[in-house]
DNA sequence: CCCTAATATTTAGGACAACTAACTATTAGG
DNA sequence: CCTAATAGTTAGTTGTCCTAAATATTAGGG
């Protein structure tokens, strides 16, 4: 009854429901889609990185990696240059566009959350805060410890 | 600094990553795409209910909704009959099958969430459950009052 | 040193899911 | 009764994912 996986288990569908509108909300605002812009924060936080890094990073197959970096190459946001020391890889790394860009993102997010949030009492607002400061802390640590098997 | 509104600015891109591996995590256990989930969970919720509302309840095109319906009648999940009342609408029904599997898919959610969190002690789980049910009750308030426009 | 195996990436083809625009069918109102 | 509004569907485009096959490069064993 108490138990808290089932009752996360419950919550489900309604943390997808407001997490979906959450990010709807966030798309509308930027001029990349939700998935380039994974992709883009991917390279920057990462730094110089290969195809299949990216793509562990995205967990999504390698040639849909280099399909979106296609993209983003033909947009000006990323650069993929022929990798010297080993000249199977490539290298990618965000342009001076793209962070640039990803600026522009985190401003638009923040406007756009200050909209959203402006009738919630500051209590309010501390609360959220802290309940999504611990919600990515513990998912964080229990989905690596997935990662690592066992 | 310690403006709420910030913190959550910048913890979103991990909130959006701790929230895609979960989801991840989700579908792998499913017999549905993630979209075709959302679809028939909307409509076991509202009950019967016409195209447009399914949309607006979606936040998609009408013309998504349509063919997302059309994927699920051939599945045999959703029942799609022509309104008696005003003959232009349709009712949307979930199927007996639809019902049984959302069943199935509670349970494997279930299951899946038991395993990715046994590694946790008992007060991260509660935690947990307490964070989600923060942020849920929290943001869909923010949310509601957003869509009623002002 | 060469041949095979492994690795890194790209390309091709198919499925899903979103959009806008155009079309059909039905209802409502002046 | 005729026009306008409404409900859905269909068509065509874009983006994103996948698997499988092709290419290029490196590594290792004999």
């Amino acid at each position: 009854m108490s138990d808290p996986i089932h009752t996360i288990a419950r919550l489900y569908p309604r943390l997808m429901r407001v997490m979906g509108h959450l990010r709807g909300a966030v798309d509308d605002t930027m001029d990349l889609t939700f998935n380039q812009y994974k992709t883009l924060l991917s390279l920057s936080d990462s730094g110089p990185c290969t195809l299949n890094s990216l793509s562990r990073d995205l967990d999504v197959a390698t040639s849909s990696a280099s399909q979106m970096v296609d993209r983003l190459v033909v947009m000006g946001l990323v650069e993929r240059t022929p990798g010297d020391e080993d000249r199977r890889s490539v290298v990618l790394r965000t342009s001076a566009e793209g962070e640039r860009l990803l600026e522009k993102v985190r401003e638009d997010i923040l406007r756009r959350y200050q909209g959203l949030f402006r009738h919630l009492g500051h209590s309010e607002q501390s609360n959220l805060a802290g309940a999504i400061h611990t919600l990515v802390r513990i998912l964080e640590k229990a989905l690596t410890e997935e990662e690592r098997g066992n």
